[in-house]
DNA sequence: TTGTAGGCGTTATCAG
DNA sequence: CTGATAACGCCTACAA
């Protein structure tokens, strides 16, 4: 006598979908999967009952199902560097393409109970691969200690060659520009010892003066900001120093305004040389010298190793994406 | 005669957990969801059992049974300007905090479909709500016509005034810096007409001057680059104006060094202001005078307001998060 | 090529 | 305060 038979407005699912079109659900979910023995006719059918219904997948239910999320968890560093930063959207982007999520948390790498925490964030989310920004010795301590278990590159690391621009290479750029243009005396503005990368790039520092003979060595641990490379241009200046090689454009921006403070001229007096080409480092004073990192490329591989997982893995191992000196006004021949 | 009783190694579920602790699955989702009718006893009993398993909650079980997710999404801008990087992390650690997970899609602002996909791509993952980062009018016109249904909060953005900077309020700060130093001529180097924040900066810049009884005016717009404030200067320099109010540090930055080049000092020659406080400006030559907001309380509002959804709204109206003039060395009286 | 039956791990509902 | 039972929406078998 009513039409009480709409009790509720449950969300359209297959099972309104099948019976739209005339269908069993295990149709309309070969349809959703792209199973390849469906005929044609009837896939058109289906998807004309999901879009008359509006119909939208329920991850949640998939997931059960499969017990994959199609997620991936990226640990990144809160200390928001330019490049990591890049490579975060990158790495959405490439997901995203792939018809994956991207659940993210952010950690202080160099804190152990920080990474953890975030690791175990992710974990409890059922991330069906992990991206770990693992700039941090401390890092990767950590990533070995807990052994998810799960898919996981690391990217930002100097571990994992095939996930990583060549610091060793790009530190050997910048010092060979120095040296190139007659600098014997160069210092290096290193980033904090306990950092991979800057491990990596202070022994590319060594290795391109050994090549070299060149016999002096100066260096200057910062922390990657301006403030450091400010407060490090006196004892740049002390050491005699006729050129430095700055561990990222940061160091070497704070550095060149401490130096110019004390009446030491770039590049007349010092040449400088930075790491990363953030897009800010072309209009600093002087434009900068500095060594391009492709970070984008980086990403992209990162996903498409975590989302290929046992597919193609034939391919040749990758080489580290190489870096480029990017050259502009902080350097010029000693006087 | 064999012991192939264990099969295959499930993973352990509520099942395994009420079984060892001799209750029922359902008092062992009480204790998981922290339900109050739970004796002590019983409760120590299961948890105890929990963690001699090694239990682990199963999201995706959870939000089948629930329609909730216990996920944020963030659209954010690919643009990876200082501020919003910083205000994501902000967000994930204040969601992080609150239980729940961040799903992040980064899209053009200013192109209507990528924002279009972002949105759709988060709204597929049944994120429970959206942050979204609007700088730009048109990602709001996207938002307003999807009406998604979920409960969102703008970010960056000039519509909601319980999540912003008062960006008028810190224009009027950067003219009045300005000003007070006795300057008349004062240009503006705006953001992209387009942009909200670089309309509200805009329109700030106005009222201070007016307030002021000052006649004069100049805007110019970029795209918030170096390079466009570089580009800047030429047009800067003709107009006779002895001071700029940058939209941005990195556009102040490029305005610089291009005024430099054509040999106008900062700040003999002209003054200059920016907006944001980036870490960097500190180190500028010379440093940068600027406004600085504060991204990280952005952030926590959004996520609370989202979060809490439902509960103590009756808080007083929160007034816009309140900018502040960080007084460098770029602003000099005029000869 | 398509349909049927059962289960994935948790929460909701209603009894006790 | 605790337990039984039935969803939740999809997928993986296997059968037709």
């Amino acid at each position: 006598m009513s039409e009480n038979a709409e009790a509720r407005p449950r969300a359209v699912g297959v099972r309104d979908v099948a019976a739209l079109a005339g269908v069993s659900r295990q149709t309309v979910s070969r349809v959703l999967n792209e199973h390849p023995d469906v005929a044609p006719e009837t896939r058109d059918r289906v998807v004309a009952a999901m879009d008359e219904l509006g119909y939208r997948m329920n991850n949640a239910a998939r997931a059960l199902g499969t017990r994959r999320t199609r997620t991936i968890g990226v640990l990144a560093s809160d200390a928001l560097q330019y490049g990591p930063s890049r490579s975060i959207a990158a790495i959405e982007a490439s997901a995203r393409e792939a018809g994956y999520w991207v659940s993210t948390a952010y950690a202080d790498s160099g804190d152990a109970d920080s990474v953890r925490a975030a690791i175990e964030h992710l974990r409890a989310q059922a991330v069906d691969g992990l991206v770990v920004f693992a700039p941090h010795a401390r890092t990767l301590d950590v990533l070995k200690d807990l052994d998810t278990g799960i898919p996981t590159v690391a990217l930002h690391t100097a571990d994992c060659s095939a996930h990583s621009v060549d610091q060793v290479a790009g530190a050997r750029l910048a010092v060979a520009a120095l040296a190139d243009a007659g600098h014997r005396r160069i210092a290096h503005l290193a980033g904090p010892a306990d950092w991979l990368e800057a491990e990596a790039r202070a022994s590319g520092y060594e290795a391109e003066l050994a090549a070299r003979g060149l016999g002096f060595r100066m260096t200057v641990c910062g922390d990657w900001t301006a403030r450091s490379g400010y407060e490090a241009a006196a004892e740049v200046r002390a050491s005699g120093a006729t050129a430095v090689f700055a561990g990222n454009d940061q160091m070497a921006l704070g550095l060149i305004t401490g130096l110019r403070e004390s009446g030491v001229d770039v590049p007349a007096d010092v040449s400088v040389v930075g790491f990363d080409d953030t897009p800010d480092a072309e209009y600093f004073w002087p434009p900068l010298t500095t060594v391009r990192q492709d970070f984008d490329e980086l990403a992209r591989r990162a996903v498409a190793a975590l989302v290929g997982e046992g597919e193609a893995i034939a391919s040749a191992p990758v080489a580290p994406v190489a870096p480029v000196l990017i050259t502009r006004a902080s350097v010029a021949s000693p006087r």
